[in-house]
DNA sequence: CCGGATTGATACCGTGGCGGTATGAGTGAT
DNA sequence: ATCACTCATACCGCCACGGTATCAATCCGG
């Protein structure tokens, strides 16, 4: 009968993702036992059970597993609340645009020029951070690579190009003009998986573009980019070369589903502008 | 720095909702001089004036009316999260599909027929409540005459037809086929309103489609509907014809935007199926 | 089969937060 | 100027939440 509090759902959540009171207890900072209770008496408020407990180690029931990813959601609504709120009384206001460095295609610097709404504050980020932060609050807006998981999200498509990778020009699979994820196999990406799965290896978060790039050319390595970002980045001893068979990588301007934050919209309408405006020669000679 | 509880938005969702503090307390069930406390504690927590308050009016600020939006949001995630974990722990499951009778285009036996994953529960509702219902868990997909406010929400298109204006088959417009908003000038709507502003008069919650149309036939008023509502009730007295410059209505199905659930998945591939097959001639004789 | 380690549950206690009542203070209306 | 209205303040009492100590169940090594 009586509703949630958020408090009820950060302590079930802790436990859901640590599968273990202690952890879960040391994570939010208390002792277990109350833990335990809170757990305890949230179960009978529902009139569910959300965990299998024995000694050994900690389930999640089917209910439990509904109710994580709802509570996940629904932490997150309270947070972007709370950060909207406190970011609306301050009396100097901003965007805060989240964005993966170098993955802009070329758009930002127009973008930032056209939009005249406010000051924008840009929020460079490996890629994955940027998803959370719209969703909690910490960003409001963000140019992405599609794809992600766009659940709680809304989207708008700036533009599309085909996946390339990245090789060292000496390499012999440098002489073809395309290329299949099959020719790739035995070659490398920087964290060491075989680039034939395709995957556009996560977790190199360490280096940006141009390091990339050297350790192509020097180390054998090999890596997936969209071509609007390599076509940014022309170097000499770098060969980029199309992957029949994937699918092309779009460049998105994504927001929190929810908002209807003018100054959002504004921003969404000029980076749409801006995309299909093509870049002019700025000088002529 | 502490978190928000959901006790301390759904405080400030009544008084921000009321601009009163006696009556919002009411609305609470508690006493006035807490809830002015609890407000007190909320706007120093964040940092930031959500209400200005003089002995004769409570306004909101900018922040408060940011804080507002968000809180129902957040409200109606943390009311979803308990709804869907109390569900989900019930033996027997069903689907819960909101509507509004009448508006299905014909296409609800088929999918009744065809969705068998699990037990479809009818919602039957009037015109505004099936979205919240979506939101705050009480639904778990619906089918809708768009247009209506998306936020929150993903959906997808059914089908779509013109806006018609039913009126007495006697009327003399009756005699042309095709009307404009102008032509409807001093014809009138069941709730009073001119029906020439062209809004599908809302508040006429107590009549269901044979009552509207006894109204149009006897009384003369006149009354907006989709033209893929109109062809499912023909009647001899009733004449139906199309509005020009009017946007076309689509039927939607529509799921909360962060559902990841397999049973509304399959539903939404039911429905879309059974919208893209026209319907048979079931017996030839 | 037994003893120790691990881990969640129980028992009990103290405090602070939350809500209640009584009352004050500021403002608009007559 | 007085009254009505409404939000703020003062003060009080309770219980809900968290802490400590301990128990109980399970797994594992010998």
């Amino acid at each position: 009968m009586s509703d949630l509090e958020t408090r009820q759902l950060r302590y079930f959540v802790a436990v859901a993702e640590e599968r273990h009171f202690g952890r879960a207890a040391e994570r939010l900072g208390m002792a277990q036992p109350p833990l335990s209770r809170a757990i305890r008496e949230l179960e009978r408020q529902l009139g569910v059970q959300l965990l299998v407990r024995t000694t050994r180690q900690v389930a999640l029931t089917e209910a439990g597993e509904t109710l994580l990813a709802d509570a996940r959601v629904a932490l997150d609504a309270v947070a972007a609340a709370q950060r909207r709120a406190r970011r609306a009384g301050q009396p100097t206001r901003s965007l805060r645009l989240a964005l993966k460095a170098d993955y802009d295609a070329g758009l930002l610097p127009r973008i930032l020029d056209a939009y005249d709404v406010m000051p924008v504050e840009l929020q460079l980020g490996g890629r994955g951070e940027q998803v959370p932060a719209l969703l909690d609050g910490r960003a409001d807006v963000a140019l992405l690579p599609a794809p992600f998981d766009e659940s709680g999200l809304d989207t708008e498509t700036l533009l599309s190009g085909p996946t390339v990778v990245a090789l060292a020009a000496a390499d012999p699979l440098a002489a073809r003009t395309t290329l299949t994820l099959a020719d790739l196999r035995g070659r490398k990406l920087p964290d060491g998986t075989d680039a034939s799965e395709g995957r556009m290896a996560a977790g190199v978060r360490k280096f940006d573009l141009s390091q990339i790039f050297n350790l192509v050319e020097v180390s054998g390595v090999v890596w997936f980019l969209p071509e609007w970002v390599a076509r940014r980045f022309p170097r000499p001893n770098t060969a980029f070369r199309p992957i029949e068979g994937l699918d092309p990588v779009a460049l998105k301007v994504v927001w929190p589903a929810e908002s209807r934050s003018l100054e959002v919209a504004a921003f969404v309408r000029v980076a749409r502008e801006i995309a299909q405006t093509p870049e002019v020669a700025l000088a002529g000679g």
